[in-house]
DNA sequence: TGGCCATAAACCGTATACAGTTTGGCGATA
DNA sequence: TATCGCCAAACTGTATACGGTTTATGGCCA
């Protein structure tokens, strides 16, 4: 009976997490399967431990270089190592662990270049979502970046918070582009880059937002009529050095500078 | 003698492939870990049998939508379950495969609209990828593109290699671009696509190649001046229905049709 | 005292074993 | 004859066990 009850807490008819391995169990302290699961919690192990790792390196927990020690992992969590696996493998994947044969997974470290890399390429991208999302604009959706502009420009909690909303609103104009997969691209290129923006130089740029810099791209969505890609390009630049450089804004004679 | 002999195959410093598993081994029938194990293979099952599984979905072995049974993987290879597992997680997380929660992996069967969504992606990445190379480009470069070229036009060889032609070619210009992450990206993109062209009307394209509409692209990035974006729509064109469909190309007034 | 080699511990990759769920098929009933 | 419910086989998710490699530590020698 006290088995049974620990598969059905809450009620839910969702299928059991498993409770027993393959034949013993610790019984003595906390146990992931009973602590975390909340709501929307997936019903496997590898899902959860895969969120739960992405938000620990996102929120800083991890830092950029850090090596992961997988035993480790599921020895806290009173797991097997085997989901743990399979989630360190998915986030590999998702570019926020570079796994180094037979030796480990170490959460990525992007280096200067690969930084540039990647916002040349939000450059394309992030345009992109700016022109579908200014021709598919709706109001409700309006009233929703409006209501995030706001937000950031009244801002006065703890930074790191402040780095969610700004991801929010432009994960907002990416879905509001209406292509799945031009945003899905571009939630994958910008996971590994906030990891490391959690952690660097946040302080100095939380100003920098009060200038009105992402309510200039609200009023291109809204119906302005400027370059996106310029727009995108100024507002790169208030948080890294020649975002450009491996675009080809870079090598066309479209720079004023 | 003989078990270490297996190991040192070709005399490589590499380190020795797991030749026993915990206790016991099968020894009979061929064996994974003799057969395919060439130059370049990777050292660990996983990656070994991810590389094989997405070549066998890419060369059209298993189709859309079919069931993945990682048993039957595993035993058809005479390995573990594991590193099968492993591998199709990773296959997922590169979109070939989509995973049904505790009912197992099926090979992901693209619809019309996401064929759609991918090639309006491709649209515009590979734009930029054509106005980064064509800006980078070099007398090396050049010789290697017009080759591929030229075994296009005078191709007359099995349809499926074709294709790896035509992908080939279309990767020469990503890498030539100079960003990992643009090129990364496209592969990711481009791979599920292909995966489908391999099977599907591919006898009517082959014809169309011929007019020389690689050649088109051949000479923008060999410096001529035409508009990238315009001529990957006429590129794309020939193979799918209306490609720019999820582009701003559709919503702004660029578009003569 | 510093560098090199050997030994040992930790850890990754993989194999086997088991629990719960899904699923296909069979029989009973309307 | 078609539909609903039950049962068994198969399969996925997870746990534990083991072999080999990497790495860190300590002793030895220059």
């Amino acid at each position: 009976m006290e088995e049974a009850a620990i598969g059905q807490t809450g009620g839910r008819a969702s299928p059991k997490p498993y409770r027993e391995g393959a034949r013993a169990i610790r019984d003595v302290d906390v146990d992931i399967r009973e602590s975390g699961l909340g709501e929307g919690t997936p019903s496997t192990l590898r899902t959860h431990v895969m969120k739960e790792l992405r938000a620990q390196i996102l929120s800083g927990r991890y830092r950029p270089g850090e090596r992961i020690n997988e035993s480790k992992i599921a020895r806290e969590l009173n797991i097997s190592r085997i989901p743990v696996r399979e989630a360190l493998s998915q986030l590999q994947e998702q570019g926020l662990l570079t796994s180094h044969e037979r030796r480990g997974m170490f959460v990525t470290k992007l280096s200067d270049d690969e930084v540039q890399q990647i916002n040349s390429l939000r450059l394309v991208l992030e345009a992109e979502a700016i022109r579908l999302a200014r021709a598919r604009m709706t109001p409700a959706i309006l009233a929703d970046l409006t209501d995030l502009v706001e937000q950031m420009e009244n801002w006065d909690g703890p930074l790191i918070d402040a780095v969610a909303l700004d991801r929010k609103f432009h994960a907002a104009i990416w879905r509001a582009a209406g292509n799945p997969c031009l945003e899905r691209v571009l939630i994958s290129l910008t996971t590994s880059l906030f990891a490391h923006r959690a952690l660097e130089h946040v302080s100095m740029e939380i100003r920098r937002w009060r200038l009105n810099h992402h309510r200039a791209l609200l009023n291109l969505v809204a119906g302005g009529d400027g370059d996106p890609v310029l727009a995108m390009l100024e507002h790169l630049r208030m948080g890294y050095t020649e975002p450009e450089r491996y675009s080809s804004l870079a090598v066309t004679g479209a720079l004023s500078t």
